[in-house]
DNA sequence: CTGTTAGCGCGTTCAG
DNA sequence: CTGAACGCGCTAACAG
């Protein structure tokens, strides 16, 4: 379909005619290069906010042809999250390729901090961005800030390092995500009392730390029936979940809730489903995978708490991008929501 | 910061190298344009895919300098969704101006099928695209049917024609956002029994009672203790929703919950509040607005389900451009979520 | 049927 | 300090 051309953007051309000098010159106002006399300095950026100059995006890349590369850096282990966390990244850097954007993916073990900051400091020179699953340790702190110092452009993933320098965080609020969690569990549990068991990949993993902070905290404040037990550590591993499940269900008969913090949830489920106490327990845990949609459908979960790997991947990516190119982020679209799912808004 | 390119595209020269042609040719079979002999045009397409070829979209942009002019056909009123939604529309038409396309947002009496259908037959041959909020109805279907034939990309907003050649529907599946609603209500009132009152805006409009099937088939089929009472009229209206919430809450002075599945939900907040029975009685609406958002956090509304109407906006933007361009379009990146907000995973 | 060539809007030498 | 000119990858006239 051919249609009459109703708008004009305004171009260089447009500006250089209207301040009386060349393309160069306004080119070199445009990106703060150096030997323009303050005069002209002024005439151009007058007629640059005068006729509402607008670069085209396209013609810059093209012209540029600059190509940035980005690294992703994500946990080794076959944890289902980080497996379809990785996998979005894959899609994401196929099609950031369109945009001369190219990315690598690398998995190290984030759980240790002297690797992971090792990792990163490598990464320098190398690499325009980095996206990291992070780990919150002095050292990896620093390796961000070290990074950052050196012109990169560093988002956090999933697990934050608020004290460090990095333009971003993408993921979710993790203690709002806890709150969540309790107030859906106070309510489906209404007119009932007694304990809530708590089961966490690891008490010193700050995420999991703080869902449970917001866990415990509306639970006290809002829902004085319940009360929490000390949470156990499930190391985020399906088998060792099996065994502390089936101990806490035995040694509670009367358990009115479980919050799984971190992932194993397969066992948890298998532990309630074994002790024919799944109609029985309101269970609720993190993330979607195809373990957990099962489960809820089957009305062994009440509930799950999701942030969208998909949604992260390609945040991330369209941050570090806008950054190099400092174009403008949309807040909005880049804030990652704490998904609720019921079997009903499965997507 | 300066960096060696790892990756160097194929482009159109390249292609044109390995075949054996002149770049002229390599454009007349990637566009399927006539005037290509049978021979070459085979030698063409197998160094096409033999080096993977993939046209920068950047320049392809700027070569063929084509505006798309789009039009977002929106209700006229003063529903609180409905400007959230022109708002986010506006903020989208900005941002599609970098890329070298152009909207209209246009105001008309939706819910006059006669109206909407001239209204839409009237931007044949003026628009490439048009993503509109509609009304089911047959005038309407053909008036759609007939922008499709014409060559313009058509996405349904928010309110869906099912049965139209719209390439597009862009929202939520209403009757599972009524099924989400129904559980939410059936476990937020467990071991309580009695009955739930359904005011909605308009029995006769599609989206409304496609929540209530959804809701009121899981009420049914899963929670025995609850039964719902005949939906009531509110027109998405404060007044009129006042109105019916009163009378409601004074006829049946055990009512657990209330379903609000349109507009006007201050109305029935403030009879609930008026009542001295808003924590008593379990009431779920719709849409997060500055209200509702304060309802939920007061503990006056139990839960929010929201459609993201930036998310709507920028994604049926998304879609028009990318049938236009014919790229792809990420499924998953555009479907909309049935968000749960509850008062702790407010964004 | 096929090749040549002039831009699209901008960045970037290289001369003045 | 400033300007002219070329090229990025691709499209679209215009020749042949």
């Amino acid at each position: 379909m051919r249609m009459s051309n109703r708008h004009r953007r305004t171009t260089l051309v447009d500006v250089a005619e209207a301040a009386g000098v060349s393309l160069a010159t306004v080119d070199r106002v445009l990106n703060h290069r150096p030997g323009v006399s303050p005069r002209t300095m002024e005439r151009v950026e007058q007629s640059l906010v005068r006729l509402g100059y607008r670069p085209d995006p396209a013609a810059v890349r093209l012209a540029r042809g600059i190509q940035y590369q980005f690294c992703f850096v994500l946990p080794t282990g076959t944890n289902t999250f980080m497996s379809l966390l990785a996998a979005q990244v894959d899609r994401t850097l196929m099609s950031l390729a369109e945009q001369q954007a190219y990315g690598d993916l690398l998995r190290v073990d984030v759980f240790d901090p002297y690797v992971l900051a090792d990792t990163l400091r490598g990464l320098i020179g190398r690499y325009h961005g980095v996206a990291t699953v992070a780990l919150d340790h002095p050292v990896v702190r620093d390796a961000i800030d070290a990074m950052v110092e050196a012109g990169m452009v560093v988002v956090t993933l999933v697990s934050d390092v608020p004290n460090s320098r990095r333009h971003r965080y993408v993921g979710i609020d993790n203690s709002a995500a806890g709150r969540t969690v309790a107030t859906l569990m106070g309510r489906f549990s209404a007119q009932r009392r007694g304990p809530i068991g708590i089961i966490a990949g690891s008490l010193a993993l700050r995420d999991h730390a703080e869902r449970m902070f917001g866990f415990q905290q509306v639970i006290a404040s809002e829902y004085p029936h319940l009360h929490t037990l000390p949470a156990l550590e499930g190391r985020d591993d399906t088998q060792r979940c099996r065994q502390v499940a089936d101990k806490l269900l035995a040694e509670q008969p009367d358990l009115v809730g479980i919050y799984s913090v971190g992932a194993g949830n397969r066992g948890i489920a298998d532990a309630l489903e074994a002790a024919s106490r799944a109609r029985d327990v309101v269970f609720i845990a993190h993330e979607l995978t195809d373990f957990s949609r099962r489960y809820l459908i089957h009305g062994t979960m009440a509930a799950i708490i999701n942030q969208d790997p998909g949604h992260e991947a390609r945040s991330a990516a369209r941050i570090l991008l806008a950054h190099c190119t400092n174009q403008p982020v949309i807040a909005d679209q880049e804030r990652i929501r704490i998904d609720i799912f019921l079997r009903d808004n499965l997507p």
